[in-house]
DNA sequence: TTGGTTTATATCGTTCACGATGCAAAGATA
DNA sequence: TATCTTTGCATCGTGAACGATATAAACCAA
């Protein structure tokens, strides 16, 4: 058979794989304090800065608003975040931190450096991790600029 | 705000997203062939060898049966593979590629190929792919022997 | 103002992922 | 042999992802 159409020559499948096994990593952590993977992201996103449309989560996120939208519905009913029409322009809907989803920052910020103890592997270090990180971010960009 | 809670600090997003997007860099390419690109992993385990029970199968993607079954049976129905008892173990269920399934492996031989003009970027070289394939593996090796 | 286009978000259907659980065959132990 | 445990696979429910499509507001040109 063809060497290209074996598994072990594919970058697609590691990082397919990478993402979902570290996503398993964050599970125990974020089930603790009611959230997913992506809801956990969103919440990063609006931690950052509070109050911005639906369009603004996406495109940080890289995804589109049919995923966000029903998302962030389920994030409205856990009493995360207030989804409210935008008054400047009224198609848009923004998106708030409720009191609830602010409190959740105090006990989030400990779980990146739980979970990095669990990926503490010796081809990650603090001196490689920024080469890892830019040739990632490079593939994103690569990636996400062909598709528009 | 932590720093450790940005989104652009953390190593799992990067492959959540970079994972998410070269799978869609796949979806034309596969789409034209019928398969998902779940299911095109699953053929290229079985186009390196044929006949192999659920359990194998999964245990190659780093995935759980209930993740595999319903995929196979997708599969089946759309005429790819075969599911039968296996028997020496009763237990196992044998999947095996038709027809169909292998004359695919000539129209996917393309495929890596085609995809990894899309994903020419500058970070990753003959030279370079290397080294993050092995901090990959290094990653993949200590979440999924964490987990077990 | 009318009519056409773009933009922002949402709805729908299908396919993963995966935790929890069920079940039958195989193997182990008393 | 009778029971106990393990193994292999399946079922179920929920939450993403995402392609295709819909809807309404905003914008723009005639």
């Amino acid at each position: 058979m063809q060497e290209q159409l074996k598994l072990e020559n594919q970058l697609c499948f590691r990082l397919y794989t990478a993402s979902r096994l570290i996503t398993q990593a964050y599970h125990p952590q974020l089930s603790g304090i009611g959230l997913t993977y992506p809801q956990y992201l969103v919440m990063m996103v609006l931690w950052e800065k509070d109050g911005q449309p639906v369009n603004d989560i996406a495109r940080k996120l890289f995804l589109e608003t049919n995923t966000v939208t029903p998302l962030l519905k389920r994030m409205e009913a856990e009493g995360f975040i207030s989804r409210t029409k935008g008054q400047a322009d009224a198609r848009q809907v923004i998106v708030r931190l409720t009191s609830k989803g602010r409190a959740l920052e105090k006990e989030a910020e400990c779980i990146p450096y739980e979970v990095g103890k669990a990926v503490a592997c010796r081809s990650i270090t603090p001196e490689s991790a920024p080469a890892l990180y830019e040739t990632l971010d490079d593939l994103i960009q690569t990636l996400s600029v062909g598709g528009r």
